[in-house]
DNA sequence: TAGTTCTTGACAAAAATACTCGGAAAATAT
DNA sequence: ATATTTTCCGAGTATTTTTGTCAAGAACTA
């Protein structure tokens, strides 16, 4: 019983993953002028264990943020600009989509007894504003400090 | 090793926990004409374990936010109006409030080795943000479907 | 060649989450 | 009073997710 309504979260996760690539991403976004950069200094840096950021750049670098370079004097670099690569786009690929679906089950619709789930609009809601919020901060804006006192969607009225 | 910058998160909790709190007082918030609502009404017509739901709802009554009666006829019922009720309040409680803060280590200042950390004021500003939005809609949007489409400021009320 | 560094997948420990259980307390009805 | 219904409450267990580790391999440089 009730083994149907379960584990179809909305999901939008934020763990040290997601932290950590962020974190990761803006050391890279600021040692850009060094042609390559190694794990196990942003590891040390941003005081992060080695192994589980070599997973973590993995991720990222199949997703084609970042591009990695093996050998002596190899490491990881930005693919892109740093105000290109957007904060959304890092969250997403480390923490695998944040979904969107608050209620459907795997048998079809989203429907309590009676056609209830009244929430699933809230939740799809939410995660749309979040997304919404970190796909418009870039790394840029996070090395320039220009992330503070942003305001997510455009606003409908004025009062 | 590295034991000093874990578990210090940013901690937007959102899991069923939190869902299905929210999907009970919405239950709730419909059958508001009938006096007291049973936990196990509410499972069943939400597909919930009934003492799992226990729990939940132990902790809004403790909260404030609902209130419970034992015995024959017995049940919860909402604590207030239900446009009085915010889903950040929910979620708050359920989840045990929505941390901020997302990089002060225990041993005080959110620096990396060389006055990093430059993600804090993200991480700062999402919370901010999904407290914003949660925190402006109530269990009467819910039920009355008034959720899309909603911006963040405030919109002015009308009827 | 030798050394460095990423690549990859499988595995393991720890933490969080989801859920259960057994009983007690309060209210009600008979 | 006694039985029944229901919330209350603490503790415990199971499952999943997070957070790593390990070992072997591949590519690159010197």
């Amino acid at each position: 019983m009730h083994k149907n309504l379960k584990k179809i979260g909305i999901e939008m996760k934020l763990t040290t993953k997601g932290r950590y690539a962020v974190l990761a991403l803006t050391d890279l976004a600021l040692e850009r002028d060094e042609d390559f950069v190694k794990i196990s200094h942003i590891a040390m840096r941003q005081n992060i264990s080695s192994t589980y950021l070599e997973q973590i750049l993995l991720k990222l670098k199949r997703a084609g943020l970042i591009v990695g370079v093996r050998g002596p004097n190899g490491g990881y670099k930005l693919a892109s600009e740093p105000e290109k690569i957007m904060i959304a786009d890092i969250i997403n690929i480390v923490e695998g989509k944040m979904e969107a679906k608050g209620c459907v089950s795997k048998s079809g619709s989203c429907t309590g007894v009676s056609g209830r789930c009244m929430t699933h609009d809230l939740w799809d809601e939410l995660s749309r504003h979040i997304e919404l919020f970190l796909g418009q901060i870039s790394l840029r804006d996070i090395i320039k400090g220009n992330v503070l006192g942003r305001s997510s969607p455009p606003r409908a009225f004025d009062y």
